[in-house]
DNA sequence: GAAGATTGAATAATCAATCTTC
DNA sequence: GAAGATTGATTATTCAATCTTC
């Protein structure tokens, strides 16, 4: 087994996927995959604050506060006071927000099938979501 | 099948991926692992163009000249003429870029070694080698 | 005119320092 | 003192414009 080889597969597929969706995005629903991601985590996060959207992007806790600022310049969430700590904001999508999530969904998912199911069968697709899963449940501490 | 999990998923292993071999190579190699690759592209290609490191790694033209540059400037790889064509120049390793690459060489291994070969049983290891081609052979024209 | 490469400007990420609140 | 967040500086990436050579 050549984990080179491995390694430089994974990195340049998830470039590429990740290009493409982000492309895709941008063109049809101009938004960003970075900022379509950052919606996705607020969308599923009750009284989601900036650390949540860090530790759920394995981000910077600086880069998930300037995501959440681009975000709140062009209306697409809104930070909120935090009635149970006032170190933080709850971070809320808006009506706007909410929208560009409904239109950008479809295109993702699309994506996805082209990118994704298409390329490969029913059983290796499945496997590649267990292995994946292994990986992320057994990585090495605080990398 | 869940494909917005499996993309999160493999967007997330990746990152945390990279993140962990790159500060690894920083800290006892002083390289990172951007430059390490292209360290690994030089070396693996014959009369190596700008164009073949961007090729490769999947990065734009732009981005592979700074980073050729930034090889360039701390004294890992040289440009030199090239003679077949004199718009391009081609770039190779420096007796201290080989020297920096056979350092780095084992712990990028080791890494790898903690990072996908220890969480894996033999077979799903081969299984993702597999589903990675298939992935990269499929993907979608230009994107 | 196309291909290879370089450069400067804009974008987005990390990191360190700092501030407020727990 | 620790935790959550913000900000400024640095780093690295893309993109567009440009230049040279094919």
């Amino acid at each position: 087994m050549d984990l080179r080889q491995v390694f430089d597969d994974l990195v340049r597929f998830e470039t590429e996927l990740w290009n493409g969706i982000d492309t895709r995005l941008r063109s049809d629903c101009s938004v960003p995959l970075g900022s379509f991601n950052v919606l996705l985590v607020i969308a599923d996060t009750p009284s989601c604050r900036v650390n949540d959207i860090a530790g759920a992007l394995s981000i910077t806790i600086g880069g998930a506060s300037q995501a959440v600022d681009r975000l709140e310049q062009v209306g697409h969430v809104a930070r909120r006071a935090n009635p149970a700590d006032r170190r933080s904001s709850i971070v809320e999508l808006t009506a706007a927000g909410q929208r560009v999530l409904e239109q950008a969904g479809p295109a993702f998912d699309d994506e996805l099938e082209a990118r994704l199911v298409a390329p490969l069968s029913k059983s290796a697709l499945a496997q590649l979501g267990v292995i994946l899963s292994a990986l992320r449940a057994n990585a090495p501490r605080s990398s």
